[in-house]
DNA sequence: GGACAGCCTGTAGTAACTTCAGGGTCAAGC
DNA sequence: GCTTGACCCTGAAGTTACTACAGGCTGTCC
């Protein structure tokens, strides 16, 4: 008899929520796991273990849809190798991405933080002059990114 | 009598979406603008002021609820200067905070990719290997970043 | 048999929009 | 006068990856 676990266990030895794994069921990425005879979830080691794949490409900040691939790879063992790379070269070029657009936001913050230095009141702030001003020469393409994380707050 | 503008002219004017404006506005960021006859929204030159700082600032990656703040500054020339640079300069915390997750994303992508130079099938691929891992040591604390912005596939 | 942890389902909320359905307005052309 | 087409209106729902309830079972201990 294997072992088994339910989603609670799973969910702390792993460090994520109850509502996360149920969350990937609904989804998709976890199959419909076993149920007891009191209708709770059980999981199997295989299932664990692609918990923990998934949880590991959250942490790359994959989409759902990257996941979604690379466990479509991972199912199909016959598949080439060159896809699983594929898929990561493009992920990286979207972190890349990211960064560029992260180092310019950056650099104009800072242009714009300097610009203030004197305490006169809001009304002459050269901050808030410089974020009515046009914006020129941005060079931020609005709408990349890697489909960033939200909340820091 | 001053200019005017529709909603159209002043989303092409600005390069936003007209869909954008009204949420803007329903979100309380743009007042509710003057009618014509036929329920048009008519903008004035301040109005369109306004949205062009409000876009300057999404430029920058800041929330509503930041952007809220330094238009509750513009509106009370009385208030000090000191309060923008404190809004500005969490933010840049913000944009700092979410490019050292990246850097740190993007070295452990990098890693995983060179384990793959071979061209076997999936099965034996050294990456899908390295994502079942239990990652050990990878100090990327999920859930952090500037609110990025998503999309980009 | 009562308390309490743990699990269940389903729905709604988050951020900042985008998309859609089903209309009204207005100027030009026939 | 009527139609075409561009432009505008409202309100609701979809997007991503979760998180947070509300309201109700299950299972074990005392």
């Amino acid at each position: 008899m294997p072992k088994t676990y339910r989603i609670g266990e799973l969910a702390s030895h792993l460090s994520v929520a109850i509502e996360t794994i149920r969350y990937y069921e609904k989804e998709g990425l976890l199959p419909q796991p076993a149920r007891s005879e009191g209708n709770y979830r059980l999981y199997s080691d295989a299932e664990r273990q692609r918990l923990g794949f998934i949880l590991h490409c959250r942490a790359l900040d994959m989409t759902h849809e990257e996941i979604r691939n690379l466990l479509r790879l991972r199912d199909a063992p016959e598949r080439g190798c060159a896809e699983v790379n594929t898929v990561l070269d493009e992920h990286i070029g979207h972190v890349a991405d990211r960064m560029r657009v992260l180092r310019s936001l950056q650099g104009q913050l800072k242009d714009l933080r300097a610009r203030c230095e004197a305490p006169g009141t809001s009304k002459e702030c050269g901050i808030l002059q410089g974020l009515a001003a046009p914006a020129k020469s941005r060079g931020v393409s609005r709408r990349t990114g890697v489909h960033g994380s939200q909340r820091g707050h």
